[in-house]
DNA sequence: CGTTAGTTTGAGAGGACTCAAAGTCTGTGG
DNA sequence: CCACAGACTTTGAGTCCTCTCAAACTAACG
């Protein structure tokens, strides 16, 4: 059940019997429907997820207009970074666009598995590493591409899941209006 | 000599005597005068930097225009990460934008300070978590604010480096021409 | 005190935005 | 199986912000 988990971690870090068997215990599998929520505001987001099928964003809202901050697809994380660090009411939303298969890990519990197995602290440094420079290269792309350059970077880089956003969320988390992003896709 | 850092590293974890005698083996003080680099693209940034005083900036060149990536100051690091992540040349420019002192350390020998001590891999990780949610703030920057409350945005969180900082370099990090920036600073 | 780097000001052009309306898809219930 | 409601996407027209190009001004440094 959590092989897919396993399978993702061992390609940073070797993974002993006794940390597999530790991450059975504190992993928790979950279903959640399409449109349905894993997150809301007000409270602190206890867990992190990976994905193992399915796609699932994380969003805000700004004067009642709904930003898309990320999405998520199989082999995937999603977390309110924010929480996570921080231990402390995130705004954002969490919602899953497909009906989704999730592995749930509570972040106290993650903490301690970090104390007793200093190698999963090392998969955690790397794992926030390679986000990190993800999104020094979603800044890049932010800072000087035209609508049609965010949308082409988001072609190269977001592959698999053009065709399972819909295009208004696509269009917020690419930083464009619906109305830019739809004339965009419409030109070639 | 390494004091800062020490302390620096103190607000995230305990550092025993045993890991304070390390790092000051594999620290290095290095001064630079302004305007001199500490690095440049073609090789494999080694090290990674932390700043007793002065002013740096890491940047890269894009049609013959220089794009400025960050600043980092007193107390704050400045690295390539993606050079740190992957052993691959950058093609960053790192730079002194005032006559600095810094703390190199190499990084292979950081990778096996990690190694020794797990709760210096604890420090890195939160330290890169700490500059990734920076990092969040500033893409949500990035994709719905104008001109002006870029540069608002910017005053509050480099408070410090407004003054240090030329203005054409601050326009090319907040994604603005300088003209642009010039008259945002003009207006109020 | 002159040279160069850095900053300001001006005019015109263009991309993306807003507001508005029409068109298309999807899923649910009759 | 069809019809309809609601969600999603496209198209249009006008406006505004920021960009580009150009030139003048100012500050810093040898």
């Amino acid at each position: 059940m959590i092989a897919p988990l396993i399978k993702h971690i061992e390609r940073f870090i070797p993974v002993s019997d006794t940390l597999t068997d530790r991450l059975a215990k504190i992993a928790r599998l979950q279903k959640v429907k399409k449109g349905k929520f894993l997150h809301k505001p007000g409270t602190v987001c206890h867990f992190t997820y990976f994905i193992n099928s399915g796609i699932v964003r994380i969003y805000y809202k700004k004067s009642s207009k709904e930003i898309t901050d990320n999405f998520s697809a199989e082999g995937e994380w999603i977390t309110s970074v924010y929480s996570f660090m921080t231990n402390v009411p995130d705004r954002c939303y969490i919602q899953a666009l497909e009906d989704s298969e999730l592995i749930a890990i509570d972040l106290q519990q993650l903490e301690q598995c970090f104390m007793d197995f200093p190698e999963m602290e090392r998969f955690g440094r790397m794992l926030i590493s390679k986000y990190f420079l993800e999104q020094s290269e979603r800044i890049i792309s932010f800072r000087f591409h035209s609508a049609s350059e965010k949308y082409q970077y988001f072609l190269r880089v977001g592959k698999n899941k053009i065709q399972r956003v819909p295009l208004g969320m696509l269009a917020s988390f690419l930083g464009i209006t619906q109305e830019t992003l739809s004339r965009v896709r419409a030109e070639k």
